[in-house]
DNA sequence: TTTACTGCAAATATTTTGCAATATC
DNA sequence: GATATTGCAAAATATTTGCAGTAAA
């Protein structure tokens, strides 16, 4: 599916969201969503407000915070904590379930996929646990950095 | 292995891990390091602040907060984000793994035992990523929230 | 005696909130 | 026209930092 056509897509989504809740369609809304969809990368919300600055619509801090916390209810971006203070967040439309490798040296995170375990995982139902969405992060060290022999560990 | 005997060994640990870096021996230390074995769940640092100005022990934030850093990173506690802005420790010697299973309705945290899966996880080695632990958070809705018929998603 | 560590308070970082103005329905 | 949403600035929350005093080695 090409960019422009899932920025459509995740367009009528909100769309059909909002009117379903009687919500308003204000164009900071549409425009906050199409930034994001633009990205090709996790962000955080002082990144997607600079970009928003940046390509010269102007926009509140506050709405970028309401706005991102709406895409979340309506399940089109994923919310992260990677252990860092401040929240990351990915598009959430059209991606694979994926898992999350995070070096303790360079603190790179890498995506990686894995259907046979994310079967596994989905199948599981602990307690009577109504599963929604899961995080699977795993903390260690690249390959490029367990070359290195450095060390420093920084989380978890 | 006795509450009292893991307390022993750990604080034997930090000891240790102390003398090695030519790093001190405060009694702080020492008594933020027993009031966290002290304790049956996850905690964060605020909680643990206060338990130790209500048990009498005398101690600035700051410590607690420089304290918390170096057993984590002396891996004698885990630290998690588990969604919301502050972030949970909990004890990690002598502890089996666990996943979490994180209501989005009540924010309630449970652990989850599943040494079959666990065995899965360790066992991969994705991009000869060297993997030291990992997180496994899953969101939903509790049993009894599930059943409360209660929708509200906080997180993700 | 040296300097790592502590406590305090101020600073920073991230997110939330109150409220008047605005724009959607 | 009613009110949800915006922008702004101030507040709240969580954590970090600078620095003088204290205490471990």
């Amino acid at each position: 599916m090409a960019e422009q056509d899932i920025i459509e897509t995740v367009k009528e989504e909100l769309s059909s969201y909002l009117a379903e809740r009687k919500l308003r369609k204000t164009p900071e809304r549409f425009a906050i969503l199409e930034q994001i969809y633009s990205l090709d990368e996790h962000f955080d919300v002082e990144t997607l407000y600079g970009l928003m600055i940046n390509t010269g619509y102007r926009v509140s801090r506050a709405t970028v915070y309401n706005t991102i916390d709406l895409l979340v209810e309506c399940r089109l971006i994923i919310r992260h904590q990677f252990g860092t203070n401040m929240a990351h967040y990915e598009k959430a439309y059209n991606s694979e379930c994926h898992h999350h490798l995070i070096c303790t040296v360079c603190n790179s995170v890498t995506e990686v996929k894995d259907e046979e375990l994310n079967h596994i995982i989905q199948a599981k139902r602990y307690n009577k646990f109504n599963l929604t969405n899961y995080n699977l992060y795993m903390y260690g060290q690249c390959q490029k950095c367990a070359n290195s022999g450095r060390k420093k560990i920084i989380h978890p």
